[in-house]
Parts: structure tokens; C-alpha cells; sequence
DNA sequence: CTCTATCTGTGAAAATTTTCACAGATAGAG
DNA sequence: CTCTATCTGTGAAAATTTTCACAGATAGAG
């Protein structure tokens, strides 16, 4: 509640908030912490552990009561406080971004989609408004934009980083094959699909060596 | 080298793995730790000691042999061992993935595709041979599948899973929305966009608070 | 109300991971 | 060869994270 809440707790009560919107859904109203590990695999008292940074929650022989936990979570993170994103490179956008809804039911909103392609953007069916690539840091600021997603060429997406960060932008969310880091307090999550399965190629064999 | 290798490091090693394929195609030969630090934002000391973890590598005053270093990780993960990956969902590979060189520069080859759309399949122009997802168990076990990408519906996630499972599948990454997690020693590496773009909204709502 | 079974909450211990700090190594200059 | 500047390698200390274990809470049965 007060201190400092560790990285590795934050991710872990990210996942459970997702499990108990899911349960939520499905009509469950109350779940256990051992509930909670069979459908997360991480371990009831590490459950326990990170509930109790973030606060407490009434419970009873059953366990905890879903909403409850998933208000708590929720008011922790401020995932109540809608979020805008934005996205730059339009090749995502269409193939999975654009048509996602499920990013509008999680309670987020991509209000701008920005591409270098002026002659592909004209093309472009979306009820997303659509910017130059140099507009990035002018409409961040006007449209106080909390995230961007960058799904550019690997050489521009450094230099598109810069621009959402001088238009203000909290976090990146990077696609592109790049490596991006920054000094300054900016979040930034690398996804990358090649980098993933080496990873998982790295961790089988780490892993067959005992 | 003898003993297990903490997770963080091996997932420190991969990063530093890619920035050094990436110098080594720009001609530069050597690299400190402390230039791994600026690249990657992995502190100086800690590259060292990941390093150490998993052995030692000709180094003088100007800092690690590049190709020396990524032979020592490469060797060390069996990343000249070349893996297979099949992926199952179409919708995926269409867009970001068949189309995606890059998974074959890094020394992996997609060897098949599954979906429950037949139909679907006829239609699809590709080098890779299609399959009904019904065949998943026998051609896994066949074609000696190491990984498999799962970006089915939701609901087909878990079903997939243990498909690829039952046919002795060594690692998963699971692109749907749904979280996956087995008792056995599969590993899993779960990517969901709006996971990521919750956790990071997550991590700024902790940081704000301090 | 009492008893019981089933949970959570949390200090403290244990395990793990990161950081420190400095000895030792290397390469170039002279 | 000697001196110097610049690195790495690594035990040990510090910090962080996870696990343990049990007291306390709750709800249902009788």
C-alpha cells in the first residue's frame, strides 16, 4: 500500500487481474489463492504476498471475492483512468492493431495512427485519424497521449521514439526489431518475435543442462 | 558454465546476443561493457557477471571480441543447433509472420502451418506446407517440431496446446488471449498486446506513486 | 454458541539476484 | 622492458524477492 511495489509483483497482478476479469465474466464471484495458482501457476503464497503489498480484501473461507480484488488491482494501477494510445507504422495497424477490439474493452483507446506513407494512409479504411509521421509530437501533446506503439522499419524506430518522447508520451510499446532504451524515466516494452523464440530456444537449452 | 543459470541472465544474454549480431554486421569488431551498458541499458557490472556465468572470452583493453562473445552465448544456448517451429492459427501468419524473413535470418525455419480452416488453406499462397489442425500430434512428432506459435481464437488456445503437447513440443509461444500454463516442463512465453499495454500502464501508475 | 474446515495476512527466514570494489590482464607508447 | 590507461573477472556484500509457517479470520454445521 505504501512502499514501493516490485516489478515482478506488478506483472503478476497484472496477470491476475486479466484471470479474474475472465472469471468475473464466467459468473465465478469468488476464488481462492490456491484457485489462483492452479490457473496462473504462480504459487498461492506468492498470491498472497502480492496481494497484501497493494492492500487487503475481504475474504472468507472461499477465498477472495473476485470484484473486490479486481477493483483493488484496478484502483492500484489506475486502470480506471482511461489511457490513450497511439500507433505509428500503418502495417500493424491493419493486421492486428486496428482490428482489435479487444484493446477498446480492456479500457484503452487508440485515438491516432501516424505514417511516413501519405499515399498509403489515403487508402486506408479507419475510423482512426490518420497523421503524417511529423505531426507525432505536435498531436501527442494535444491529445495528451499516454502510449505509443511503434511498428515502423527497424531504421526509423529510433528516431520515432524520440518523437513520442518530445511530445510526452509515458510508454512505448516497441514492435520493431530494435533495441530502444532511454535514459529519462520513459517505460518501454520490447516485443519481438524472434527475439522471443530465441529466448525460448535459450531457456530449453539452459534448461537441458539441468 | 557449470552451474544453472538465473533466468534474468539468460534473457540479459539474448539481448546482448542481438546487439552484438548487429555490430558484427556493421564491421565493428570489439565492445566493452560499458558500450553494452549505453546499447542496452544493462548495467557494466552486470553484463560482466552474466557473462561469467557462462565462461570466459579473450577480452584486452578495448573490451569483449565481438565474435568471440557470440560464439560463447551462442554455443552456450545451442543456437547453431537449428530449430524447427510450426505455427497453428492463420490469421497470424498471414500477416506478421510468414512474411517474416527475419525468423530464418536468426537460424529458425517455420516448417509448418495448421489451421481448422480448410478452405482457408486452399486459398493461402505459401512456401510452407498447410495442415488441418488435426494432424498437429502426428506432424509435430514427424517433422521433429522444437517450438510452436499458437494464435488461434481464444477458445481453441488451450485445446491447441496440449495438441502440440501430446506430439512433444519443447516451447510455446502463445500470441492468443488467454493465459497458458502447464505443470509439466513446457516452457511458455505468453504475448498479448493488451497484457503488455495494461502492465505498462501498470508500471507507470506504480511509478507516479514513486 | 461451539466446533471445524478452509482461507488469508504477514513477519521472518531462505534463496536469489544485483551491485561493489578491486586484483589481474592487456595493449599501446616510449 | 616499463609505465599507463582501460578493461574484465569475481568473491563478497547488499538488496531484493520468494518461500515458509503459523496466527487470525470467516462461514457453515449442528
Amino acid at each position: 500500500m505504501r512502499a514501493r511495489i516490485p516489478e515482478p509483483t506488478i506483472e503478476r497482478l497484472c496477470r491476475i487481474f486479466r484471470l479474474l476479469r475472465k472469471i468475473s465474466a464466467e459468473g465465478i464471484t469468488k476464488i481462492s489463492s490456491g484457485a489462483i495458482e492452479k490457473e496462473t501457476g504462480i504459487p498461492a503464497h506468492t498470491v498472497r504476498k502480492d496481494i497484501s503489498q497493494i492492500g487487503s480484501i475481504k475474504s472468507g473461507k472461499e477465498g477472495y471475492e473476485a470484484e473486490g480484488l479486481l477493483n483493488l488491482i484496478g484502483e492500484t494501477f489506475e486502470f480506471n483512468i482511461p489511457r490513450k494510445a497511439c500507433i505509428v507504422g500503418l502495417d500493424m495497424m491493419e493486421s492486428s492493431i486496428l482490428s482489435n477490439t479487444q484493446i477498446l474493452n480492456a479500457g484503452y483507446e487508440i485515438v491516432a495512427g501516424f505514417d511516413s506513407n501519405i499515399n498509403r494512409m489515403e487508402m486506408m479504411e479507419t475510423e482512426i485519424p490518420l497523421f503524417p509521421t511529423y505531426e507525432i509530437e505536435n498531436k501527442v501533446k494535444e491529445l495528451s497521449i499516454d502510449f505509443g506503439i511503434i511498428a515502423v522499419a527497424p531504421e526509423k524506430a529510433k528516431d520515432t521514439a524520440e518523437k513520442l518522447i518530445k511530445g510526452g508520451i509515458k510508454g512505448i510499446i516497441n514492435f520493431s526489431p530494435v533495441i530502444l532504451n532511454f535514459k529519462n524515466n520513459i517505460i518501454v516494452r520490447n516485443i519481438y518475435l524472434v527475439g522471443e523464440i530465441r529466448l525460448l530456444s535459450a531457456m530449453i537449452a539452459a534448461a537441458d543442462k539441468q
